[in-house]
DNA sequence: TCCATAATTCGATAAACGTGGAAATATGGA
DNA sequence: TCCATATTTCCACGTTTATCGAATTATGGA
């Protein structure tokens, strides 16, 4: 992950809205949630939303699936992996005190454990 | 740390001369820099570069002591480390899989495990 | 085909951001 | 006191954001 894709998903996690709706894609797991549902939990009109939502993606943080009419956004936990490793790396001193930073779905035993360095 | 801190602390890290600004600032450690220095080194002009500091700090990411002429501007790995506790805590699955995540200057075993849970 | 639902795109608007030159504010030295 | 240096504050200026209503684009059912 370079700099420059960094700053894009501190900027999406950056606003009100759109860090609301990450928290709550994670704590959902893999299924995510669709678009209308994030905007009713949230107070967020659909229009907002999606503009929210597409800033979420653009940034690399959900990905999206259609399931009929529905659009479903998930959290994307490499991502957000990669951005943690990130900050550890390059804004934390970076050496030893971190044993290990991994962000994976609940339990879901998926993705995680072994805190891919894809590190810039 | 609140919602609304975390909010202030990534929109302040979510740009190229700040975010850089701020890695510059960890690699060096608690001494820090002057504010000239930081600018120069990024080549920012001065009035920028102040109006950027000046978001880091009030951002509390950064803290500033005059010595001087010179003024010094460190990084604030207390708060950094707050901010990644939330992160990990909030938009990381949260439970778990995250053995440690402790953000301090080079080898001073600074503190950690803390993750203030005042979540909304 | 026609209609309803889900979501996005478009348009306008107000606010916030990033920039850099110029002026103002410390601080220290001659 | 006067001057030089370091930084910040002030002031435009143009760009980007966030918002919400209205129009548009999928999708599926009757």
């Amino acid at each position: 992950m370079d700099a420059a894709a960094v700053i894009k998903a501190l900027g999406a996690l950056a606003q009100e809205h759109r860090l609301a709706a990450f928290r709550l894609l994670v704590q959902v797991g893999e299924e995510g949630l669709p678009a209308g549902v994030i905007g009713e939990k949230l107070g967020v009109v659909s229009s907002s939303m999606s503009f929210h939502l597409a800033a979420l993606a653009n940034a690399g943080l959900v990905t999206q699936r259609r399931q009929s009419r529905l659009i479903f956004y998930s959290a994307d936990y490499t991502a957000m992996n990669s951005l943690m490793g990130y900050l550890t790396e390059n804004c934390c001193g970076g050496i030893a005190c971190i044993d290990n930073v991994s962000c994976c779905p609940a339990q879901t035993g998926a993705a995680g454990s072994d805190a891919e360095k894809d590190v810039a």
